[in-house]
DNA sequence: AGCACGCCGACT
DNA sequence: GTCGGCGTGCTC
């Protein structure tokens, strides 16, 4: 009679779409829409998220299978989460079910399970005196034990069953064909435990050896997987999907390898550590400035009027955001409605939470990555269940489940990685508009250096669907002055025979204060710069196999590694090319400055912080800590010492590459560069003493840098949208990035090739296709195919185009349709395409 | 993703 | 002929 519509967890284009399912009575009251169930589907039982309720008049009831079980007390999405799901799926071109899984924590990743209990045959297996079959005697005592079992624990998951008779998977099998046992499904929650499937060899390897030399022929892929695992036998046991990515196999081969008994795929734990309780003081409101106050009064009317608007407020640092987010947020409870604040991943430090914590208390749920999976679950829970009012979190968190969600608060705005960089691609910029619309939120955008996006959206139509109110705080609070920023060119340092890495005038500087007992924190835009190995004699450049990138000198472990897909060698000693030893480690890496730190200021003591000090958990703090009980006189490190600058006593800052993301084949360069240093001159010496800052640059003439030294954001931005305009980048018109990947080159080129004809064709057909320069407002215009920034991943090529579109077509549709068209007409399912709309990175 | 179905090549 | 591997297609 009444039919619930699904959405399966199986992520693949033929069954994203919902599917039908009889709603048993029994669990009527139980479902609704938003609901976790365990559904039949083929030959197994999935999850599942129901996505609509029908009464069932309609379609062919007889095909049906009925809902096997509801999985959560209450459901985890709200109807709106669910419309947010689709709406995100057509947006960011992504499945379904990824949209869905994206807004809950891992811990409700269900998988089915099998449970084994007693069937309804009347046989008794075993009578000990049974004079028939004496031979059967061991077997049927194995049957009996397994029944006893069973009988024992009502219901045993096949799991268990196995672990205490590892021998039983046959028997059980028979048995189940016998009526003696009976089979069903159900689905598990992996909680606590992130679990990995990993391979390892079930044979000794001088025995695989062997028998890979009388391997039969026809099982070719099998032979290939189980040399594989013998040559890589130092690395096991192996992630199963690793073997399955390198050798391109399927499943099924490697399966087979464990039935014949050479391997064994068993489940990995990977433990996490768990996040450590804190006493947080109590804060109580601040006094508002007068320009605060104007802010506040004109955010909070709206959210007293529970009407949906966004508003793009623009604060220099130190301007009180942070206290006009407070306080707008208590407002926003007292209405009985909750609040969410989105912070930048790397911002989301115990000291942030604090803020938080102490003017709400417990009613503030933190939603970070770095909490265990358990753990994440619990805080998830307290907002589900209407404990929390308030959640701070990174991108993620823009899908808290509140039922009556007032206000969305997005800090540092600006910051790419608000973007996910996986599927789903979503934007939580966008995401949070989207749903505010949906409840009649208010949202914030706050930042001291907005999104070219945001602020151009906020000061004229543009091609973003959404149109902030710009709130402008040009002064600091405690009204104290911006530091001075020296630019030091570096060309100029060159010529004058400094070949040193330290401007003149950042060595003195840095004198000084080791003089005075005041710290320095130097920052190394390090992105752009890498510590690659290059050989002065002949130019070779070790690179990485696989990916074709450079490969990144570790001094630890003295090796070469590959920062995208891990592989790693030992650093040469002579060049391979040409024998040479002119073989050197170039760029410039935070070790590098650390060592030459400690050649020109012996005693010197430096804290690094970088990927490899930062690792682990709570290591990032740790620094920061040490470096605040003034345990060291430098804070050196990439971006995440941005986060370090809020210290009393650090009265110098020096940008030592200021310039080498400027460099780099991204249209947001100049955008990233300016912000950084903004970011860096607006924080150092907030306190007390006066701060200075030097910027070390090859390009100090151009505008980012000049402008960002003047602390004038609206020069800036004045300069870069002539530039964006110019070229036809955002926010004049939005992009889409397709990458094509394939492991044959010349197939792949062809696809390509084929994928932007395509595109090219239809949009002519529906008149889209047409230069940006053209006044119309409908165009779209395609880019490539190209070989991507990363020609070469994981053993596949990578080809890319990029469409540039703007007005109200459904460019994101066309890319989409395309690709699938693609993907159907040819067989060869190697090909893969991805689909980033909006991209942040375009490389 | 799994799992059945069915074709096709290697070996008794 | 038969067995088993590996491509294809479907799941309410």
């Amino acid at each position: 009679m009444d039919i619930a519509k699904v959405i399966v967890d199986v992520p693949v284009r033929s069954t994203d779409r919902p599917f039908d399912y009889l709603i048993p009575d029994s669990l009527k009251l139980w479902i609704e829409v938003g609901s976790r169930v365990a559904v039949p589907f083929g030959p197994r039982t999935v999850q599942g998220f129901v996505v609509s309720l029908e009464s069932g008049e309609t379609g062919s009831v007889s095909r049906m299978k009925p809902i096997v079980e509801v999985l959560d007390l209450l459901p985890p999405l709200s109807p709106e989460l669910v419309e947010l799901g689709d709406w995100m799926s057509q947006r960011y071109a992504c499945r379904r079910i990824s949209a869905l899984q994206a807004m809950l924590p891992t811990a409700l990743k269900g998988k089915a399970e099998r449970l084994i209990s007693l069937g309804d045959a009347e046989e008794t297996v075993n009578s000990p005196g049974d004079e028939l079959f004496p031979l059967f005697l061991e077997a049927d005592n194995e049957e009996q034990q397994i029944t006893d079992f069973v009988r024992r624990h009502g219901e045993v998951s096949m799991k268990l069953l196995t672990r205490t008779f590892p021998e039983a998977a046959e028997t059980v099998k028979f048995m189940v064909r016998r009526g003696v046992l009976a089979e069903s499904q159900s689905i598990k929650d992996k909680m606590g435990k992130k679990k990995l499937k990993a391979v390892d060899l079930a044979i000794g390897l001088s025995a695989a050896r062997e028998s890979l030399a009388g391997f039969p022929a026809r099982s070719a892929r099998q032979k290939e997987v189980l040399s594989f695992l013998i040559d890589m036998e130092a690395t096991l046991p192996m992630p199963l999907k690793n073997v399955l990515s390198v050798l391109q196999v399927t499943a099924g081969t490697v399966k087979a390898l464990e039935d014949k008994g050479y391997i064994e795929i068993s489940e990995i734990e990977v433990y996490r550590d768990p996040y450590q309780g804190r006493d947080f003081k109590p804060s109580t409101p601040l006094p508002l400035t007068a320009e605060q106050e104007v802010v506040y009064k004109r955010i909070v009317g709206t959210v007293e009027q529970q009407m949906h608007e966004v508003f793009l407020l623009h604060g220099v640092t130190g301007s009180g955001k942070t206290e006009i987010y407070l306080q707008c947020i208590q407002r926003c409870v007292e209405q009985g409605r909750q609040a969410v604040v989105l912070v930048p991943e790397i911002a989301l430090t115990p000291q942030m939470v604090e803020r938080f914590k102490g003017r709400f208390g417990s009613g503030v749920a933190v939603m970070h990555s770095r909490l265990s999976v358990g753990e994440r679950y619990d805080e998830w829970r307290k907002i589900r269940e209407g404990k929390a009012m308030v959640a701070v979190g990174a991108r993620s968190a823009v899908f808290a489940p509140f039922a009556n969600l007032g206000l969305i608060i997005m800090d540092e705005e600006h910051e790419g990685s608000y973007k996910q960089e996986e599927n789903p691609k979503y934007h939580a910029r966008d995401v949070a508009v989207r749903r505010a619309e949906q409840g009649g939120a208010v949202v914030i955008l706050g930042s001291a250096t907005p999104s070219l996006e945001s602020y151009h959206a906020a000061r004229s139509q543009s091609d973003i669907h959404f149109s902030p109110i710009l709130l402008e705080m040009p002064s600091r609070a405690l009204g104290n002055e911006l530091p001075k920023v020296a630019v030091v060119d570096m060309r100029d340092e060159l010529k004058e025979g400094n070949r040193s890495m330290f401007s003149r005038r950042l060595h003195a500087a840095l004198v000084s204060r080791l003089e005075r007992g005041e710290q320095t924190v130097l920052l190394l835009n390090r992105r752009g710069f890498s510590t690659f190995v290059m050989c002065r004699s002949c130019g070779y450049v070790a690179g990485c196999p696989e990916c074709d990138i450079s490969l990144t000198y570790h001094s630890r472990s003295d090796n070469l590694r590959c920062h995208y897909c891990g592989h790693a060698e030992p650093a040469p000693k002579l060049c391979p090319e040409c024998g040479s030893e002119h073989i050197r480690f170039f760029g410039t890496g935070t070790q590098r400055v650390e060592e030459e730190l400690g050649k020109l200021f012996p005693g010197i003591r430096v804290i690094r912080m970088d990927v490899d000090t930062t690792t682990e958990k709570g290591s990032h703090e740790k620094l920061l800590n040490q470096f605040r009980d003034k345990k060291a006189d430098v804070l050196l490190g990439t971006q995440m010492v941005a986060k370090g600058l809020d210290f009393p006593d650090v009265t110098l800052v020096g940008v030592i590459t200021a310039d080498s993301a400027l460099n780099l084949p991204d249209f947001r360069a100049a955008e990233k560069t300016f912000q950084l240093l903004t970011q860096v001159a607006g924080r150092a010496g907030r306190h007390q003493l006066p701060g200075e800052v030097v910027v070390q640059s090859y390009t100090p003439e151009h505008y980012s840098i000049i402008h960002a030294s003047g602390h004038d954001y609206r020069s800036f931005v004045r300069d870069e949208l002539k530039h964006r305009k110019e070229l036809h980048y955002p926010p004049y018109c939005r992009l889409i990035l397709v990458t094509l990947s394939h492991e044959q080159l010349p197939l792949l080129l062809k696809l390509a090739e084929n994928y932007a004809l395509n595109i090219q064709g239809k949009a002519r057909q529906l008149r889209w296709y047409g230069s940006l320069d053209k006044l119309s407002s409908d165009a779209l215009d395609l880019l490539g195919p190209v070989a991507s920034p990363l020609p070469r991943l994981k053993g596949r090529y990578r080809f890319q185009c990029i469409i540039k579109w703007r007005g109200a077509i459904d460019a994101i549709g066309l890319a989409r349709q395309v690709a699938e068209e693609l993907e159907d007409s040819v067989r060869d399912k190697g090909l893969q395409i991805s689909i980033d709309v909006d991209p942040q990175m375009l490389m």
